[in-house]
DNA sequence: CATAGTATCGTAAACGTTTACGGAGATCGA
DNA sequence: TCGATCTCCGTAAACGTTTACGATACTATG
C-alpha cells in the first residue's frame, strides 16, 4: 500500500496532520514516541511529501538548476566536464538536502527566453550557468528576478554576481612563456566559437605575455572550431596546409584536442614533433600518443567550490559559508606530456 | 517592474484572477480585447505562473525527468550521446509544453533511493530511464507509484513498461556473421559493467550465431571495462599480452573505443591490421584511423521514439500517439571502415 | 493547593494556481 | 415584450504542505 497525502498518513495514525508534519521535519514541538511511530509509518507507507504543495508553502523549491544546451554541437565539451563539476557540486548540496538538476534547454529555444520561462516559474531556489557568452542576456534577467546564481564563467555583460572561471590568464601566461623560451616564435591558438568569453581573455593575456618576448600573436593563427571531434580535425587538417605554419598551438578546448591529434596524423604531421600541442586536461589527454602536455582543472573541487560560492549568496545559506570566494579565478597547474 | 503573482497582475489590470488565468491558459470563457490585455500586461511585467502553485493544482508538473548518475567513471558514455537523445525528446515535448530536465544522481548516493526520494515527491510527471541494470529495483518503484515511465534499456526485471533498447541482437548477428565469414574465428567482445544489461543480451546472441559458424565465443575474450577511455586503453594492453589473442574485438560502448585504439597503438598493434575493431557510432569513430567500422545509432531519432513511446503510456497524451511503439528494439545500420 | 511553567498536540490560515459554478448583461427569436 | 440563449466575468473552493497560535494536560514549585 502506498499513501497520498499528509492527510491519509495523518488519519492512519490518528493524529492531526500539524504534528506529522513536525514529526518529519524534525521541530521539537513532538513527542519522541509519536516521532517514531510517524517516521516509521512514512517509511513503511512509503509516503514523501509532495513537492509542490512544500514548495508552494515554504517559498523554495530545495532544488537547483544547472543550466545546459542540448545538441552536442554546441555544447561539446565531454561529458566528464560536467559529470565531474557535478559530483562535486552534489557532495556540497547533499548535507543541506538540496537537489541538482540539469536544465536541458533545447537548440531550438532561445536560451535567454527558456531560462526566464523556467526560471520565473520559481523552478529553482538558485542557478547555475556555463557556457557563458561574452554578451549574455541571462545575467541581467536573474539579476532583475532577484534568483541567486553564479556562473561557471565570466561574461562583459557582468552584473556583479559571484563566479567562477578557469585561470585563463595565468594558463595564458605560464603557456606562452613555456613556448617561447622554448624557442617558438609561431604560436597558434584553437578556441571555441567567438560567442563565448573565454577565448577572448586567453588570447588577450596572450598578446601581452608574448610581446614581452617580442613576439605577436598572428591574426590567421587564431583558430576558431566547434569544440568538438570534427572541430579539432577540421583544424588539424587547415594547420597542416597553412601557408606558414606555426610551430606550436594550444587548445582552449578539451572536446577537439583528438580531433586535431587524428587530423594532423591523417595530414602526415605529427603532434609533438612537427607541432607542439598544448591543451586542458580530459579523460582522453594521458592516453594520447604522444601524451598530451595540458592544463589539470581538478573538476571536482572546482565544482565544489562552485557550490560553496552559490549557496553563500542565498540568504538561507550565507551565514554556512562566511568564506567562500565570491569571485574566483581557478588556478590551473601544469602538466608535462609528450606533446609540447 | 516585476510582478509576483496572478493576484497582482489581476489588481493592476482591475480584473479577477479567475479571468486572468483564463485568458492566460487560452480558455474560451474570455474576450478577446481582454485577453490581448491580460498576455501584453503578463509580458510587459514578466508575469509567468507560479509553478509550485500550478502544479498543485493541476496534479501535474509539466517536466519529464531524465534519470542519470552522475560521476564519469560510471556513466562513461560521451555527452555526444545523450545530448542528441536529448534533441530528439526535446523537439517531441516541445509540441506540448513539456520540459526535460535531467534527475542527477549523485555517485554517494543510492539509485534507487534516489529515484524514489525523487518521483514519490511528485517532482516529474513521467520518467526516463537509462544506463539499465539487469537486477534493476526502478522499475517496480516506478510501477508501485504508477509513475509513466519508459526507459532506455532492458532488464530483467522488467513490470511491462514501455521501452526502447538498442538491438543487439539484431547487431550480434550481423557483426558475427561478417566476421565469421572473414574468416575470423577468434572473436572477443568488450562490454561495459557487468551489472549492465546490454551486455549480457549482446554475448547470449553472440554465442549463438557463432555457433551456426562451427565457432566458440570463448570466456577468457569477453571481457568487462569501464566505459571510458581509460577502460578501453586497459584493454588494448590486455589485448597486445593475451596468451590467445583474437584476430577482432566488437566494442559496445562508444567511450572506451579511442581508449582502445591508443591502448593498442601503444603495445605495437595496428587497429584494423592486427586485430579488427568493431563499434557503435560516436562523433569520434569516423576521426580515428583507421576509421571505426560501426553501427550508426541515429541517437536523435531514438530520441524522438522515446519521447513518443513515453507520452503514449501518459492519460493526458496516449490520444496523440495512437500508434507509438510499445516496447522496441532500435536498429542499427553497419558503417563500413577500415578497421575491420 | 494554587500557580507558573512545560511538553505535546490540534486548528486554521496561508502559499499561488485552476476551475466549477453561478450571475449579470446583451442578444435573439417568437 | 418576454423568456431563452449566449458571452463574459467574478467568487470561492481545492490542491498538499508548513507553521503561528492557542488549548490541554501534566510537572514543578512555593
Amino acid at each position: 500500500m502506498v499513501v497520498k497525502g499528509i492527510r491519509q498518513l495523518a488519519d492512519h495514525l490518528d493524529i492531526s496532520i500539524g504534528t506529522v508534519s513536525r514529526a518529519l521535519n524534525g521541530k521539537k514541538d513532538v513527542n519522541e514516541e509519536t516521532r517514531r511511530r510517524v517516521l516509521e509509518a512514512a517509511e513503511r507507507l512509503g509516503y514523501v511529501a509532495n513537492q509542490s504543495g512544500r514548495a508552494l508553502r515554504k517559498g523554495s523549491t530545495g532544488v537547483i538548476g544547472f543550466m545546459m544546451q542540448t545538441g552536442h554541437e554546441i555544447t561539446g565539451q565531454g561529458d566528464t566536464f560536467f559529470m565531474s563539476v557535478f559530483d562535486g557540486v552534489q557532495t556540497v548540496f547533499a548535507r543541506h538536502g538540496l537537489d541538482l538538476v540539469a536544465l536541458l534547454c533545447s537548440s531550438e529555444e532561445d536560451p535567454d527566453a527558456y531560462l526566464e520561462r523556467v526560471v520565473a516559474r520559481g523552478f529553482a531556489d538558485g542557478i547555475m550557468l556555463s557556457a557563458t557568452r561574452r554578451i549574455d542576456h541571462r545575467f541581467a534577467l536573474l539579476d532583475r528576478r532577484k534568483i541567486p546564481f553564479v556562473s561557471l564563467g565570466r561574461s562583459l555583460t557582468d552584473v556583479g554576481q559571484p563566479f567562477i572561471d578557469l585561470d585563463f590568464e595565468g594558463m595564458a601566461t605560464t603557456v606562452m612563456t613555456r613556448l617561447a623560451t622554448r624557442g617558438h616564435r609561431r604560436i597558434a591558438v584553437l578556441r571555441p566559437h567567438d560567442d563565448l568569453n573565454l577565448g577572448h581573455v586567453f588570447v588577450e593575456r596572450c598578446r601581452e605575455v608574448l610581446a614581452g618576448h617580442g613576439l605577436v600573436l598572428e591574426d590567421d593563427l587564431i583558430f576558431n572550431a566547434s569544440p568538438n571531434e570534427a572541430g579539432g580535425y577540421r583544424i588539424g587538417q587547415e594547420l597542416a596546409r597553412h601557408p606558414n605554419r606555426p610551430s606550436a598551438i594550444v587548445v582552449l578546448n578539451d572536446g577537439s584536442v583528438t580531433g586535431l591529434f587524428h587530423g594532423l596524423e591523417a595530414a602526415g604531421l605529427t603532434p609533438g614533433k612537427d607541432i607542439a600541442v598544448i591543451g586542458l586536461h580530459s579523460p582522453q589527454a594521458r592516453y594520447l600518443s604522444p601524451r598530451l602536455t595540458c592544463f589539470d582543472l581538478s573538476l571536482r573541487d572546482l565544482g565544489i567550490s562552485l557550490a560553496e560560492t552559490l549557496l553563500a549568496s542565498m540568504p538561507a545559506y550565507a551565514a554556512l559559508y562566511p568564506d567562500a570566494a565570491h569571485r574566483q579565478l581557478w588556478p590551473m597547474t601544469l602538466i608535462d606530456g609528450d606533446s609540447g
